[in-house]
DNA sequence: TTTATTTTTGAATACGTATGCAAAAATTGA
DNA sequence: TCAATTTTTGCATACGTATTCAAAAATAAA
């Protein structure tokens, strides 16, 4: 409850001698105000603690100034990282965020119904998917939404990707080139676009080989899932000289699993992961990994993004990101005349 | 912009057959409104994809149903938890949450402006301090603020935190009890009352055994300012055979200092850290660690909320909440007969 | 059936702001 | 100085909802 009466524009506007609808043009840019009058405003403003209200604003302007991010995984060291600088982008375009924790695989309908309440301008969905019937709930509404980091291939929704298939050839390629032999690929959950294109990926470049099939174990995205994953395949096949683990802190649990086992990474087995977070450089770590590019990802979502609330673009598409591998201690050079 | 033109309550009385105000009345609960015209009303809505809009809403009944979130350090693994479970409560509760990435040791006027803009019914500030002016700010605006994690001694503010000295005392003590001698401590920034605390807790448990004084370096709370503090204090005195961090990825870093000097862990040195994230408990680290509370300090920091929000306290309090020490694999019992 | 009482419902209004429109004021040019 | 033009400003209104108040409708009792 209020201890004080809030102030407003009418206050603002008697303490200074002018009307209500001058006070918000002097709150406004573009604004035909004299700048004598918009002084006397500020000033009165300032005195009275003055702040506009943007719930006010936002229901005459149909412009709440928000956005939604939508985000899962939010322990996954990936995810902070994710939405610190989506927060730090967006605040300097002069949006606030709106912030829903996710727990499904696919964003649910209250949470969409919650964005629809507070019109939100814009929704981010991280490492989640929409059905066709809240794509059209939103469409329906005039929200925006892209997709980091996932995508459909229904062609109503825009999102921003990295280009899994690509990394995962090219992580296959790279393993094989250094010697190794047994592959084995740990995967996230295999409902996910991330998964199923690293995979996919991976399998094209062995098969390029003429290596036609290798073991796989969900990891579940998860340290304790990468862990228990790595038992797993060792205990199929303790020929395995190299794992590939589709993202970075399964890769973690992976390792910590070999290192309980007394097996040497690199020396007696390779691992490379996919994220690059900031733990990949730590030294009880060092992984070989392959860096989604973060910073280019969340700009390249919130330009796609701002274009579809700005109504310049309105077909939905999905932007492709390339990463790069980041060489660290965790592959070791298995061909013939190194050590 | 809209391709639709948006849905409201005045679109689906004219379909219901009734008046806008019995449209408010059957998305209310507590309204006076027949159970038949109820049902015809919300088969309206739903043919329609009306939704209620919670800007309109709050402009009238002055309750945003929004908390704030002001956050730092949200690459700390810590802090993702702490969010994680402080959405799912508010959830539960209905509120919806405005995140705010903070880079301060003290709240910003721009966020404390972004909070009462949007007429937020109360925030928490998670890692982060309150001048007096914007409490006042606070205060006038009918904002309620709970500090998490730090607190102010100026009686100005409400806080939930945990009780750092008692676990500082009680973790120096442990340290000595297992027979260190040569301690050492790894603080955060020195103007934070975690930090404050948990090394004055620290000091007086050594004081009481008689050891006057000890080495303390910055660790910045951060895994590279662990890593370095370590550095450090190694080269300063290579008989320190215990390390306190001040929080966990701190002690990450340390830790990783240390193996990478082929220092043993704990047979050479003991290390305890405090906050108990996931990590800890990864077999690279086995940190022995002081387990703070989130769930309860979450619960109190949202009850105390409430009931600022609510009104029914008003004079600010500070809660202290114990955690508990975990032990792990990082301590050694360096007593004789152990080993 | 009529009167009294209770419940339901719609009309009117307010919430605080932004903006269209036209009047007032200021500026410019003859 | 006056007329023409431009700029500034205030009035009125709308945004979508919740709620007060009073009328209408429904129910109960005589």
């Amino acid at each position: 409850m209020l201890k004080n009466k809030k102030v407003t524009a009418m206050d603002v506007a008697r303490l200074a001698g002018v009307s209500q609808s001058s006070v918000s043009r002097a709150f406004s840019e573009n604004s035909s105000i004299s700048s004598k009058k918009k002084k006397l405003i500020l000033e009165a403003a300032e005195q009275l603690g003055y702040q506009p209200n943007a719930i006010a604003r936002g229901l005459i302007t149909n412009q709440s100034r928000i956005i939604g991010i939508v985000m899962r995984n939010i322990q996954n060291p990936f995810y902070p990282e994710v939405l610190d600088k989506f927060y730090s982008t967006l605040a300097e375009k002069g949006y606030k965020v709106m912030f829903i924790n996710s727990q499904n695989n696919e964003i649910q309908e209250d949470e969409v119904s919650h964005l629809i309440e507070y019109s939100v301008e814009g929704a981010i969905i991280t490492d989640a998917l929409l059905t066709s019937s809240t794509v059209q709930k939103f469409t329906r509404n005039g929200i925006s939404v892209v997709l980091f980091n996932r995508y459909v291939n229904d062609s109503l929704s825009s999102a921003v990707v990295c280009d899994n298939f690509a990394a995962g050839k090219r992580i296959g390629h790279y393993l094989i080139e250094k010697g190794h032999e047994n592959l084995a690929f740990i995967s996230g959950p295999m409902n996910t676009s991330t998964t199923v294109d690293r995979k996919n990926g991976f399998r094209e470049a062995l098969a390029e080989h003429g290596i036609s099939s290798f073991l796989t174990e969900n990891g579940l995205y998860s340290y304790e899932g990468g862990f228990a994953a790595a038992e797993k395949l060792l205990k199929r096949d303790k020929r395995i000289d190299a794992l590939f683990c589709a993202n970075d802190i399964s890769a973690f649990g992976a390792m910590d699993y070999l290192k309980k086992q007394g097996i040497r990474i690199p020396e007696d087995l390779s691992i490379v992961g996919f994220d690059n977070v900031a733990m990949s450089d730590w030294s009880s770590y060092e992984l070989t990994t392959w860096h989604q590019p973060i910073d280019e990802m969340v700009n390249d979502s919130i330009s796609l993004l701002l274009e579809h609330i700005n109504g310049d673009i309105d077909a939905p598409e999905i932007q492709r990101v390339e990463g790069h591998l980041v060489e660290r201690g965790s592959v070791k050079d298995r061909r013939k005349g190194f050590s």
